[in-house]
DNA sequence: GATTCACTACGTACGCTGTACGGTGTTCTC
DNA sequence: GAGAACACCGTACAGCGTACGTAGTGAATC
């Protein structure tokens, strides 16, 4: 039997992407809300939080509705999570004129992706899965391509060096936010958290099993770097190996 | 009051790491079951079924033991996710001796890696977490160090192009596994569903608003380029960058 | 050998989740 | 005005992680 009710699914195909979804329809009373603020409330939610308190159940309430009347706005919670990847997203700031240096563009655009996962320590964890590009998305790969106009790069390397930054500020990101998550969850200090880290190296590498690591270890000490240092010199280093025609040839 | 039953917190602080808690005490009945086994339980629900099919319930039914007996072996889920990780870890194989190019060695390392993502394509999305090292990430660790003995880089250098193949092995297999996921689920062959994702950017393009993604979707396509073949560029564009020296000087 | 008690095993139950369903009221198009 | 489309939402359900309590087992201690 049709239904006709507001269900999320109503026996049609529910569309992959929330995009492919026009946010109102002709007929009926006017939605009280846009995307824009579900999404909004959504975030400052995960921000307060964490994403473990974004439930469809919070969001509503915060947003002075009942539950089910989210799902007038969002099919299923994917969708929401869609909408709040896309609302931070809408963070980056596009210097215009870019500065005409493409290392330094690139480098900021990536720096500023780092600051949206520090802001939002929960956004890596959500980024692992099927990947739905949203307007805000869309925005920052067409300035990232403009970037790359003047490099001589094909379509497909830009893309390739996109996914290559985009994916090692995420992994990156990923970690840190994990590591600050779990100094604020348990109370200890940074100093005192890689000390523990370090600790349990040497732990492992006094077992005999790990020469390798141990020989690392007993090694003079490397320079202490911070994490912004670091992170500066891998995406240096991807982009001047992106720009910089190939070493020597391929694998085996 | 003080308690002694067996579940899982007894008010004691529960480790971080599943391998800060004994195996097993020395007192009473010799358990069932070992770690080896509930984590291979595991991992082939999860091949099988998928992540989400991992639960307590279905895991200990799995090994064939009411859910609550499962936590005699694991404190909470979290440290069976972290035995699930360090289980596929443990799939690297390590030639010994060590190829003698550096370059080939390496890449061989990162291809295990998305080999491993593919044959577990839950793996991307569980890795996300605070970074517990169990025995097989040590083993790959220590390995991954003596192949960088000889290099001159320094123990912090080596760490970071660890982290650095790593972060992109984990994020380029998290999209290809969401992919296939996302074709497993909806039928569509790869071609449609490259195709599909191609349109999208095209319909974005005609909009008007991203004049930079116009222009890369105008210009001649790219060389047909399968995933193996941009892993591999993409893998050693990071090992040639971390081995040579840095180009230019950093940032601003 | 008897006692102790850490340990394994597990049934029951609680609070939480995402969301299916059906009903009611509002606002649009005809 | 009629009827359809839509927003709103209370209730309900299956499934989750896991707290708690109890029963039984067997090595360590006496």
């Amino acid at each position: 039997m049709a239904r006709s009710g507001p269900g999320p699914d109503s026996g049609a195909r529910v569309p992959l992407s929330i995009w492919d979804l026009p946010e109102q329809g002709g007929r009926g009373p006017r939605p009280k809300h846009s995307r824009a603020a579900i999404a909004a409330a959504a975030v400052s939610l995960a921000d307060a939080e964490g994403i473990d308190a974004v439930t469809m159940r919070r969001v509503a309430a915060a947003l002075g509705m009942g539950t089910m009347s989210l799902y007038n706005y969002v099919p299923t919670k994917e969708h929401l999570v869609q909408l709040m990847i896309d609302e931070v997203s809408s963070e980056y700031r596009y210097p215009d004129p870019a500065p005409p240096d493409h290392r330094v563009a690139l480098l900021d655009l990536a720096r500023q992706g780092w600051g949206i996962t520090q802001r939002h320590p929960w956004l890596p964890r959500i980024m692992q899965r099927p990947p739905v590009i949203g307007p805000s998305a869309l925005r920052y790969i067409d300035y990232f391509l403009g970037l790359l106009s003047g490099s001589g790069l094909d379509a497909g390397a830009k893309m390739e060096l996109l996914a290559l930054v985009n994916g090692f500020a995420i992994s990156y990101g990923g970690v840190q936010a994990a590591l600050a998550e779990e100094r604020a969850r348990t109370g200890v200090s940074e100093q005192e958290q890689a000390a523990a880290q370090v600790a349990g190296l040497v732990t492992a590498a006094v077992s005999g099993r790990y020469p390798n690591l141990a020989a690392a270890l007993a090694g003079p000490p490397p320079p202490d770097r911070d994490a912004d240092e670091i992170f500066d010199r891998c995406v240096l280093r991807l982009i001047d190996a992106a720009l910089s025609p190939p070493h020597g040839n391929g694998g085996p």
